[in-house]
This record gives C-alpha cells, sequence and structure tokens, in this order.
DNA sequence: TTTACAATCGCAACATTGTTGCATTAAATC
DNA sequence: GATTTAATGCAACAATGTTGCGATTGTAAA
C-alpha cells in the first residue's frame, strides 16, 4: 500500500485551494506557485489530492478542469451539490447546501452528478 | 450578413449527428468521415452548427466536448435539460422531457444550465 | 543519527485538442 | 458563364495533459 509524503509543494497547493473560495485551474494555481516545482508535478499532485479525497474536480461551462475544497465533504463525502460558473470573471464557485432534484427515467444506474449553472456571479452581476 | 452554404461536409456532419442517438466527439466525427475534409474545417463545421442552431455542445463528466442534435430543440429552444454520460462506454445522451428543479441563493443571474449525471447507462448496467 | 526504501520530483518527449492566417476552391446568385 | 464570398486545406502555433526515467527526498525503522 502506499504512503503518501507531505512535500512542500504539496502542502503549497492544498493551502492555495483551501484558501480560494472559487475552484482553481491547473494554470492559475501554476502561476500562484511561481515555479516552486514543475509543471509536472502540479498536475501529479493535483491527481493525488483527487485520490487522497482532499479536494475534487470541478468540471466549467467551456469544459475547463477546475480544482476545489469542498468544505461539506470534511465530514459526509458526497460531491453532488451545484457549482456555479460565471461567464464574465471564469470563476466556479460551490454551491453548498442547495441539492438539486430529479429524476431518471429506465435502467440508468446513477453514481454522480454535476450540476452546473452559469451566467453571472454576484461580483459581476 | 453572412449566407451559410451547404458543402458535402457540412451535410455529412449534420448526419452523423441526426443519425446518432448519443453526442458525438470531434475525433469520433473525424474517424467516421475518414479524410472527406481536414481536421480543422470539423472544428469551423460544428461551430457553424452550433452558431446556426443545428447543434449543441454537449460536455462530460471528464470535460470532453460533444456535439448532439436535440430533437425537442426544434420546436421550443431550450438546452437546460439532463445529459447522461456513461462512466463506461463514455457515451453521453441526451435525457430529454426530464427538466431539472433547484433552487440558488443571492444576486446569481443565471442564463444557462448544465446538468450531467453519470454512471452507467443502460446498455453498460 | 544513520540507513534504506519508495514516494516524489524534474526534465524531456510526446499526445490530444483547439486556434489562426492565408492562399485557394467552390456554392449560390445573377 | 461570371461574380461574390463562404468554405476549405495546409501549415504553424498554443494550451492542456500524459509518460518514462534517472535523480532527489520524506519518513519509518535500525
Amino acid at each position: 500500500m502506499k504512503r503518501p509524503r507531505n512535500t512542500a509543494a504539496k502542502t503549497e497547493v492544498m493551502d492555495l485551494i483551501n484558501q480560494s473560495d472559487v475552484a482553481l485551474s491547473h494554470s492559475e494555481i501554476q502561476s500562484s506557485l511561481d515555479g516552486l516545482c514543475d509543471r509536472v508535478t502540479i498536475y501529479r499532485i493535483l491527481d493525488r489530492l483527487v485520490e487522497e479525497d482532499f479536494i475534487h474536480r470541478v468540471i466549467d461551462i467551456d469544459g475547463g478542469v477546475k480544482y476545489a475544497s469542498c468544505h461539506s465533504c470534511q465530514t459526509s463525502h458526497h460531491h453532488n451539490h451545484i457549482h456555479f460558473s460565471c461567464k464574465k470573471c471564469k470563476s466556479v464557485t460551490c454551491i453548498e447546501d442547495v441539492q438539486p432534484s430529479f429524476k431518471l427515467p429506465k435502467q440508468y444506474k446513477v453514481s454522480e452528478v454535476n450540476f452546473t449553472v452559469s451566467g453571472l456571479c454576484p461580483q459581476c452581476a
């Protein structure tokens, strides 16, 4: 079994995501790290953090991949909540505690829900 | 104002998407066309078809871009319905006539909704 | 503290997806 | 058939993500 290690880069990435109120992309994280580690290393750190359930991936309206730390996940682990993707400032925000409701027909086996609403966030509206 | 033209490639792309019951990616379309036209041309055709409201873009759970012809769009133009993204066969299907319901807090201006449910489709379940 | 193992890293190379500029081709109208 | 300009092909580029491998380093045990 694998034994995760704490490295400077991993800690810094974790802090960045924790301290942000919006989801961050790989390139945004890379800019913030300012050469602390390699581009590839960031990809691997993000993969590991997702794997270890510290963060989760969010897909924005354009298909862009972002990463966020949902605080509600620390208690119960469910990612089935709404994400808001702002068309103007491109920010992606987790809207906690709002559970979308829906019905699926037939024999579909649902395992995950990705509900992204786009438009203008409070700052841009 | 621009005057759209009907070309062999455009017609073929349109047919492919119309005849498919799942959303198709650029590379899938390229494979089907089998050299009928350039890769770049396919991108431009897809952009135009979206622009002309014949097809619409769907983002799957991994952030992949796919294109589908929603038959319900021909009457009333709204894309706010559920898409099902199969984790096994990677197919993306439009679930028509099922409208998700949700509530957003505060000052968010909603203009679009992308509701993707993932899991196993009837074929893979 | 030192050692040893494996997790992590940096670097180079590659793959995929998407975009842009420009000269050429061809569809629709006359 | 001639004209107009939408559409195409090609080359070049950009962004994003992946893989292999030798070097480095965190950490648990000696």
